[in-house]
DNA sequence: ATGCCTGCGGTTCGCAGA
């Protein structure tokens, strides 16, 4: 069974490339940040087609989250992170998910987020970033009592290491990098889970996302900070997991890259 | 020190991104 995430930039104006993606690498569920749509005009049929079910939880002009399944979504269990009912941004979607005919049953929990970026550094949209990982620790040390295989997937826009970035001086007033994100990413980490792609990747020059400007792909001066996070149950099963690098020198790219994981059958 | 690109909204520039 194969995960992926990725933070599409756009699902409309990235249409053919989604498409060509998922038709490419054929994930059993493809999970998306940044569709900067609502709900309505998510291009829904466009997937369908190539056999997948859709949830949506967007909003208009940005923001927004999706996830794709191949099998039915047996329920779409939260739109939007718990904690604060004034926080009206679409950046979570959560949803449980058969395994594959060839799993021999049970379900996997798919938690797609969009956390927020955070900058500029000392204002309320780095408070709010800070308050949203808070609201994400509570959240999710509930649902690891449930003890499924659970998927924490999509944009942290958390830098985790200084080998997570090619030049990590660069990012030192950043808010991606900053002590109080990396500590509240770390406690996230510590309720138990499993970063997927460091634990099957520890070498340096993994990054998922490489700025439009400056030329900053061309320098490879990138940035890991889509990432998998996997709860125990889901970890026992974990065969594999990769970055699709390439569809960073497609036409038309989004800054970001997918991730994924490959979990085996039992 | 600043902008470099890009998508989107709603009009041709501002906002958000990271």
């Amino acid at each position: 069974m194969k995960i992926a995430t990725w933070n599409i930039n756009g699902v409309r104006s990235r249409l053919d490339g989604a498409l060509a993606w998922l038709r490419e690498t054929g994930p059993d569920v493809a999970c998306f940040q940044e569709i900067k749509c609502t709900d309505e005009a998510f291009p829904a049929e466009a997937f369908e087609a190539l056999g997948y079910n859709v949830a949506v939880h967007g909003q208009k002009g940005f923001n927004g989250v999706a996830i794709l399944s191949k099998r039915p979504l047996d329920e779409v269990a939260v739109k939007g992170l718990p904690g604060d009912e004034a926080d009206t941004h679409s950046r979570y979607i959560e949803a449980v998910v058969p395994r594959p005919e060839s799993h021999n049953g049970g379900v996997v929990r798919i938690a797609n987020l969009y956390l927020p970026n955070g900058n500029p550094i000392g204002t309320d949209k780095f408070a709010y970033k800070l308050a949203w990982m808070r609201r994400l620790q509570e959240h999710v040390a509930g649902l690891l009592q449930l003890e499924e295989p659970l998927f924490i997937v999509g944009d942290f826009n958390v830098i985790p290491e200084p080998v997570d970035a090619k030049n990590p001086q660069a990012w030192a007033n950043d808010a991606l990098f900053q002590p109080e994100t990396r500590a509240a990413f770390r406690s996230l980490v510590n309720l138990g889970l499993t970063d997927a792609v460091r634990a099957c990747h520890p070498e340096p020059g993994v990054y998922t996302f490489w700025d439009y400007q400056a030329g900053a792909w061309q320098k490879d001066h990138g940035i890991r900070i889509d990432h998998v996070l996997m709860s125990p149950q889901a970890t026992d099963r974990l065969q594999g997991a990769g970055i699709d690098k390439f569809t960073r020198s497609w036409e038309k790219p989004s800054d970001h890259v997918p991730v994924w994981v490959e979990l085996a059958a039992a």
